[in-house]
DNA sequence: CCGGAAGCGTAGCCGGTGCTACGCTTGCAC
DNA sequence: GTGCAAGCGTAGCACCGGCTACGCTTCCGG
């Protein structure tokens, strides 16, 4: 164990999940993509993001270069098994979420444009505290 | 008004956040080590984030840009009216998400994490709701 | 008053996440 | 079976936010 100045504090960690985050957006959006249309193509997401193809391209590699999704030239996009892992779990984070700022009173397009900011910054602790909020509504 | 077929969603806002998050973090870490010990420091900020100075000094100089905070060399760092107004309201929606997460029940040391990263993603609506639950509790 | 430690600035590197411009592939309509 | 629109890939640019390496400033103790 390292000394570690104790100071350093949990910004660390914001910053970390940072580095996450687009992953968890991104096959979160293809798992969508799929469930509704049957395959994944780089414009969906690119429409769905408000970004150009471009960049989703980038990060698609990127993502295929971490083993969450795979693809080829001119085929659509799919999730590997670690991919659809991660997407499951984000999902259900969100979906929490979500149902927790309803069970709060929140409207429903507020909930969902917060939902989608709030749900890579809440623990697991807390999760299961909304839980529980939303269940003894 | 331009037209803006509707998909392109909350993402984009989503995403704009992100611009203003390290801003916001930053003015809120000045006002607080301005109040700790009378003058904040390159190297305060530093170990704060936990980051190097040369980051930082990037960074502040970004906002000095941005008419946040005012430094000059081998002096410490200053917020402007702008910035002390954005520390303000950065310090008050802190303080919403953190009450609020420990009238919902969950342990303080979890609190003071999520709700760094919470803060940047609670729209107003929500916020007003937080602040009436914790008041009603 | 001067030497060294702490603080600060600059150059230059990396990777991420946006963009425009441009050209190739694919697939469908005719 | 060809031509065109939609989709896709690549090159190259910009900014952000990390870093190491290196040298200058400041300020306090002796």
């Amino acid at each position: 164990m390292p000394v570690s100045k104790q100071p350093r504090n949990q910004h660390v960690r914001t910053r970390r999940d940072h580095a996450t985050e687009l992953a968890e957006d991104y096959v979160e959006a293809i798992d969508d993509i799929e469930r509704e249309k049957g395959e994944c193509r780089v414009t969906d997401l690119a429409r769905q993001f408000g970004v150009t193809h471009v960049t989703v391209n980038r990060t698609v590699s990127r993502l295929q270069r971490d083993g969450l999704v795979e693809t080829q030239p001119y085929a659509p996009v799919t999730l590997t098994r670690r991919g659809q892992r991660l997407a499951d779990q984000s999902r259900k984070r969100h979906e929490v979420v979500l149902q927790f700022l309803l069970a709060l009173g929140v409207s429903e397009e507020t909930a969902r444009v917060d939902a989608e900011g709030i749900e890579h910054h809440v623990s697991d602790e807390t999760l299961r505290i909304m839980q529980q909020f939303t269940a003894s509504q």
